[in-house]
DNA sequence: CTCGGTCTTGTTACCGGCCACATTGGTGCA
DNA sequence: TGCACCAATGTGGCCGGTAACAAGACCGAG
């Protein structure tokens, strides 16, 4: 408490030349808590919203904050108190309309609580190569992690592994749930009784790749939906999500042996469209096809895909919000169960007879 | 240099009990240290590939490194060193094909270089909103700022802000540069060449929304093209990216004063193609329609479009290059010239009489 | 045998925050 | 008037690394 200048003992900060925004590095607090006259407690503890500190104190510190244009550190802040406030985001197919329109919705989630996604995108789909993206993650001292799409290989690559921070995959989960029974319950019964409606009797399905969880997921829910209302699958053709091979599959099928496709999501139905119709087949004249996923794009295919939309922002938020709670320990509130919803357009139409 | 025990005076890590994986925190170096029987600074050395380390000490760190599972706290490391091997990138319309394509190959080339991104998500447009996630990521202590999305409220809202790290925006450049001229100088001559010998003299141009930076350059390469080539402009009517939007422009147009459509993307061009069929036009038989970006599906539209195919990974890979060049001071190596490619389709055909 | 240089390793300070505890000044009450 | 108590603020240590410098061991040369 004395005043006298103590020549080498003086604060770090004041060893460092005078600076605002124009000068080298950012203000600290110390620097901040040096132009305030306070000490760098102080500083920190309005930082902190502390109330008890004192009207003109209060007034230095925000004199000083605003001069200096102080920004916080937010690395040193987590060094202490071992939180980052990131959460490391594990996808492929980020081109792809399902897994970025869940990266977005996480993403923007992810802001709203404060946090910012890490995001490591994968090239391959091999275990290796997602234990290698895992361990950049691990290094870059996440606070969770999450994967955005759903396969064997990443569940697989998940197994076993101390992450030592809470993980998850966001997926339409294989066993029982809420978004499973949703989808098989409500969302395909009502497409497959739609065709039926239009007196289809028998379909073709274009499945997902069988490794992906999702995909296993609607190839069961239309067997049973089928199965349950007499319709018969004369056919189950793996694709992998894209035109492409909706396309090649509707193809290089010997004949169509039904009225009606459903494909597993909205772009194998806009394969199978154009597929058909070089067979010469129109749609939904002679035959109707549908989608899953109701793309933006799915309402301006020609024709009109009738499709179920699936909530798929719905899904990145609440794997997010998932992951929160797992992070901070809150109960998670129960998120609104995921729809499905029959959209129904111009792609299916009357079974021929 | 006494052997003599100092109580308290040991060192930090001693007083932790030891600690594996299974136990509660991460080990430290000063952890592996102990156990190996060194000095931190030894670890540190190892760690950072230093050679002069005697063999036998060599084996003590790496067995002590294994046996606790260590792995670095890059928080920390960035605290000194400054380098937090993050870089904030910033987008909306994540969902969108073209930035989600261009974040898809940007985190890639990020990941090569050892950086991870961190994404923050725009949900509107408007300048405030951008500074407030600028804000987000500043807080998030990366190296550098690259913007996915080039819009002129995100150059306004990048303007002047003191980011105290490089920052630059992903864009097809206004002024003329390698993107613009290669789609100038050669893309957009050689898709109106096309037209022009199939016999088409006059276009309607559906334009993307004006604000976008991209969308000014591929109007005005289309313009300048056209007028080369004597091929006449009948309207340029601004859409939004959207299926929905070309077919709404299309649909409302009072009469089709054009034998050809071009669409400044793909997805405008799935929209026009619709409204087209709707008013009973036949594609290309009696209208001609492309689009510019060669998304995946645009092969199997029906009819599969003719479209100038954009090389969106190169633009990630080289947007995220420059900003590494600006981070380092390393030299940017001049990326390969962003190519664009004429993809001729069933959608373009000869212009009726 | 001593001295300087090199090789290897240890010690201490520091990055920018937060936390626990210490200290100071003012107030209320006996 | 003295003292306990509380409110406001300051001090020092710590988080887990890196950097600068110091120190001990070993070497050859004078």
């Amino acid at each position: 408490m004395t005043d006298q200048a103590v020549p080498a003992a003086e604060h770090p900060a004041e060893r460092r030349p005078r600076q605002g925004a124009a000068a080298g590095k950012p203000a600290t607090i110390y620097d901040v808590a040096h132009a305030a006259g306070v000490s760098h407690q102080t500083v920190s503890r309005y930082l902190k919203g502390f109330e008890g500190i004192r009207p003109e104190t209060r007034a230095k510190v925000e004199r000083a904050l605003a001069e200096l244009d102080y920004r916080p550190n937010l690395t040193a802040r987590s060094l202490t108190t071992g939180r980052s406030r990131r959460i490391g985001a594990l996808t492929h197919d980020i081109d792809k309309y399902g897994p970025s329109k869940i990266l977005g919705s996480a993403s923007a989630a992810a802001r709203d609580a404060g946090y910012v996604l890490d995001v490591v995108t994968l090239d391959t789909t091999d275990t290796a190569s997602i234990r290698e993206a895992l361990a950049i993650i691990a290094e870059h001292d996440v606070e969770g992690i999450l994967a955005l799409s759903s396969t064997d290989e990443m569940t697989h690559a998940f197994e076993g592994i101390d992450f030592r921070v809470p993980a998850l995959i966001a997926a339409e989960p294989d066993e029982p749930s809420r978004v499973q029974s949703q989808l098989a319950t409500v969302g395909m019964p009502a497409l497959v009784a739609h065709l039926a409606e239009l007196g289809h009797r028998r379909l073709i399905f274009l499945a997902g790749p069988h490794h992906w969880s999702a995909a296993r997921n609607r190839t069961r829910a239309l067997e049973v939906a089928a199965e349950s209302q007499g319709i018969e699958v004369a056919a189950v053709l793996e694709g992998d999500w894209s035109a492409r091979s909706g396309h090649e599959l509707i193809r290089d099928l010997p004949e169509i042996d039904a009225t009606a496709i459903v494909s597993a999501n909205d772009q194998m139905a806009l394969g199978a469209i154009l597929a058909l119709s070089e067979r010469g087949l129109e749609v939904p004249g002679d035959v109707s096809v549908t989608g899953i996923d109701d793309l933006p794009d799915a309402a301006f295919y020609t024709p009109p895909l009738t499709t179920l939309r699936m909530d798929l922002s719905g899904r990145g938020r609440a794997a997010f919000a998932e992951l929160l709670s797992r992070i901070d320990g809150s109960e998670a509130h129960e998120p609104a169960p995921v729809q499905s919803e029959l959209i129904v357009r111009s792609s299916t139409g009357p079974a021929p007879r």
